[in-house]
DNA sequence: ATTATCTATAGATCTATAGATAATGC
DNA sequence: ATTATCTATAGATCTATAGATAATGC
């Protein structure tokens, strides 16, 4: 397709952008949603942070193009794309909210683990730029994530439980 | 300083973002290579890991302007930036040496703890953009580095090793 | 005297439009 | 008949140069 047919389906090149950029948050913001209504049931926080990192982590592996990436150029912070902000900020403070939660309190980490979980999945962009994401990626990653929150020790069944969320709860959404 | 000025200084706009990119990792890479035969004396693996983590996050934040940011530019990745792009790839595989040594063999941890360690320092590039870095915040992200690797329970006293070696290392380095 | 900045601008590239041609769905 | 693509291009913006003016260091 040529450059210029774009503008049939685009009012500007700013519109392009919002809509690349929403794809980005789009499906895992959706996914957090659903998946925090499903914690106030049996799963606990440690397990509901780890599925959504690992899903979150997942899209941005997996996705046809590496557009996370866009998020990086200068003009995406332009309060042009107020929308999708909203949308990141949404998702990060689910992160920082399930952060606070499964921490053990013994975990001698940070002022905010859910927000450095959040910027270790969000590193996968990076590391997919430069061509080295391996299919063991998302999930390393997220085991990570729960590593900071001092869960390093019940891993392998925070595991099991999160790959049971994740198909429970992307099967309800739209796209997977 | 006019847009054309700065055609007297450089020749091309990619010799600027050549210039300025490099400069993103020159200190933290001669710190990584100092502070590398410093651990063939005294220092173990995991307080040389904090200290070139601390260093390089505190490089990050607290230069005058968020030069990190060009490094995702699509451009950046090209063939004219080799000299970078090689730097960053040996700053990188320091840190995944220093993680595998680091690695307290029980972690249930990573395929590559180390380079979770870079692209969580790599991180706080993203969270300057985002307005969002605090004084704390290069500590906080070199500590959950440590945390990875399994180290968590000894932060304390590899967090006051690691400031000692920063003072050491980064006095006998030209510019800090 | 040398080095650094400025103004002005040529030429290259990018954004978006107009109108022609092709594809799709009823 | 409607929707999507194409070619061609106007106008805006960006890169880099030329030559004038200002600042610096001996």
């Amino acid at each position: 397709m040529r450059q210029s047919s774009l503008y049939h389906h685009f009012k500007t090149k700013d519109d392009i952008l919002k809509d690349l950029l929403e794809s980005t948050v789009a499906a895992s913001l959706s996914f957090a949603k659903a998946v925090s209504s499903v914690s106030s049931g049996s799963a606990s926080a440690e397990v509901v942070l780890h599925a959504l990192a690992l899903y979150d982590g997942t899209q941005l592996c997996s996705s046809r193009w590496n557009l996370g990436i866009l998020y990086h150029l200068p003009e995406a912070r332009g309060g042009q794309y107020e929308q999708f902000l909203a949308s990141r900020r949404e998702l990060r403070a689910i992160y920082g909210t399930l952060g606070v939660l499964a921490s053990a309190p013994s975990s001698g980490a940070a002022g905010n683990p859910g927000d450095l979980v959040f910027r270790l999945i969000e590193s996968l962009v990076n590391l997919r730029a430069d061509g080295l994401v391996l299919p063991s990626s998302p999930l390393e990653a997220a085991d990570a994530g729960l590593i900071i929150c001092g869960r390093g020790n019940e891993l392998p069944a925070i595991r099991t439980q999160s790959a049971l969320i994740i198909e429970r709860v992307s099967g309800g959404l739209e796209d997977f």
